[in-house]
DNA sequence: TATGAATGAGTCTTCATTCAT
DNA sequence: CATGAATGAAGACTCATTCAT
């Protein structure tokens, strides 16, 4: 990624995040990123396309740092929890970035597609954990999926719609919701 | 809601959930509802006038419908779990009515306002058994706010996340998130 | 027709001819029709809409005026010399359309079948008259439909080549492509 | 004419043959001919330098080619004869030059006047030839300029029109023209 | 000579809203 | 109550041209 597609790059998440994606305008990112209209097509096909970029980089960038920070534990259970600490902070350095990631979960199908494409590297970190945890017996059965896509949501639902609160205490909802979920999987923690 | 009002509310409905708030056009609800354009204005004042017409509305509808499902019961633990098989089902019955109000919960500022004023009348029929079964020691102390928002989220989202695989298993998916919402209260159902 | 329809087509007619179709903006049509913009999108689905719109409904009229003009002769040749003489006669006084079905002649291989299926309505006056004489043993055998083409070819370029010299005979050029035509299908007129 | 610059016209010839003028971008050209967009802009001022200089090459091209091919005829009527059927020739030869010629022919004044004179050269071989034979009185007197204007574009818009079509008998289509065009300067054939 | 990143004016098109009937 | 023609501001996207390297 060079320096100008950077520029693009952080403008448009500030403005996806900011106002989501239908009403951030190509103005606002080309203003925001201090490149002309045109600079934008340059670089990317649509606006669709940069929101593509967006999620696919941004999601890149956050499975790999959730992946170095969890890397040296070696029981599955401790991991999913780490995971879910990790992501917890996450969710608050990359507000914005998971901001613009929820507000186009639900919306129109396309980009609803290329999200789920996108989260999957990182529900699959998740889900292996699970699986091995089933396997040696540190939890019961469960549907993997489903459990890694409620685990995801849970945190990042929980830190964007307390974030608006202004006296916020997050050390508590983490706890909070990661109690939730690892009691949820069935292992008091 | 008189006659047009209520054709206008259920197409309306069927667009947001379709194609979201900002892509659905008043052309295409005026349509849909079999009505006249200028029709829409005569009965509300703006687009994001229906639209919070229509979460108010929606919302009254589906609190009543579970209080009068779960009218019957006593004990709070058991009454938190039949409001979850009671919103599972509301989710899939109503599944266009929860697309659109999930596809607004993270987006503009403003209609995510009027969304969580509307979800608080659904919110409190959780956080008051919650609470109560708390007081009755049947349940761990927890951020009840916190658990009632995550249990309305992981119910309809994983409705709808899992809604667009053409053979979904509702009944197994209902066990598995109302298993995992249960233990994480820390109540093995 | 109705009366905005009207305006715009007019004034899409004199656009056109005045810079061709890709010259001309919306806005410039939507001026000159003395509407908004919006307007012109209200009467028709695109800009293309209306150059389609405006080629139909143009070689219509200009169809049915030289059927009214040439219906009582009963000699086919008569018939075919009448028809280029009134095609010469309309080219002058639509000399803006003309120049607009030309310019496009040859571009755009959508709007060029296009204007292929207008024009067939008016080649078939011609080729019918053409046949007939050939079955009456007016005129030698030949390629009717190509001959057809060239006859439009050669009355309406010539005008429209003619038309920017200043001190234009058009009796004299009138004679002379006529001259020209007849021969040409072997009639000594 | 250098390597460089032979690739542009070649590449522009290929364009504007096939989109036209305006549809064709300086980018296609650039990337038809192999070279950078920056590298049009060193050989030309611009796409309407292109353009010019694409016409005037190519009509030289052209009128070399005909005088050539009829140099050793010395009846002119002949040598009109001889003139159109190399031009039928040509047509097919270079059909996507004369297409953009004839694109360009009604349009944009500017163009259009460019092209009148580069087609200059071409009319008056014919139009010498025409005057001869009028003066040895092999063909009655005409408008040798209107003449010689409507036998090319007889010529070409026949190749061009019917080269769609997918089995074009092309032989049958040059003597159809070419006779009616012969008959028509008066002179069976 | 040649390049290609950057530009910004210009275009088509959409759509919520108004208003006369 | 209901209509639908008309509006115009706003937005996505295009593309000829420039210029530093």
């Amino acid at each position: 990624m060079n320096k100008t597609k950077k520029l693009i790059f952080d403008a448009a998440v500030k403005c996806f995040s900011k106002k989501g994606f239908h009403k951030s305008t190509m103005d606002e990112i080309a203003e925001t990123a201090g490149v002309a209209k045109g600079t934008l097509y340059y670089h990317f096909k649509s606006k669709e396309d940069i929101f593509k970029f967006v999620i696919d980089e941004g999601m890149t960038v956050i499975v790999n740092e959730i992946n170095d920070k969890t890397a040296k534990l070696d029981n599955p259970v401790d991991k999913v929890a780490a995971v879910c600490e990790v992501q917890f902070q996450m969710t608050i350095k990359y507000i914005e970035f998971f901001r613009t990631v929820l507000s186009q979960m639900w919306g129109d199908e396309e980009r609803q597609l290329q999200l789920r494409e996108a989260l999957k590297k990182y529900f699959e970190v998740i889900e292996i954990n699970l699986k091995e945890a089933i396997d040696k017996g540190l939890i019961e059965k469960c549907n993997v999926e489903v459990i890694a896509f409620n685990i995801f949501g849970v945190i990042t639902s929980t830190v964007l719609y307390n974030n608006t609160h202004e006296d916020v205490n997050f050390d508590e909802l983490s706890d909070t919701v990661i109690n939730f979920i690892m009691n949820g999987i069935n292992q008091h923690y």
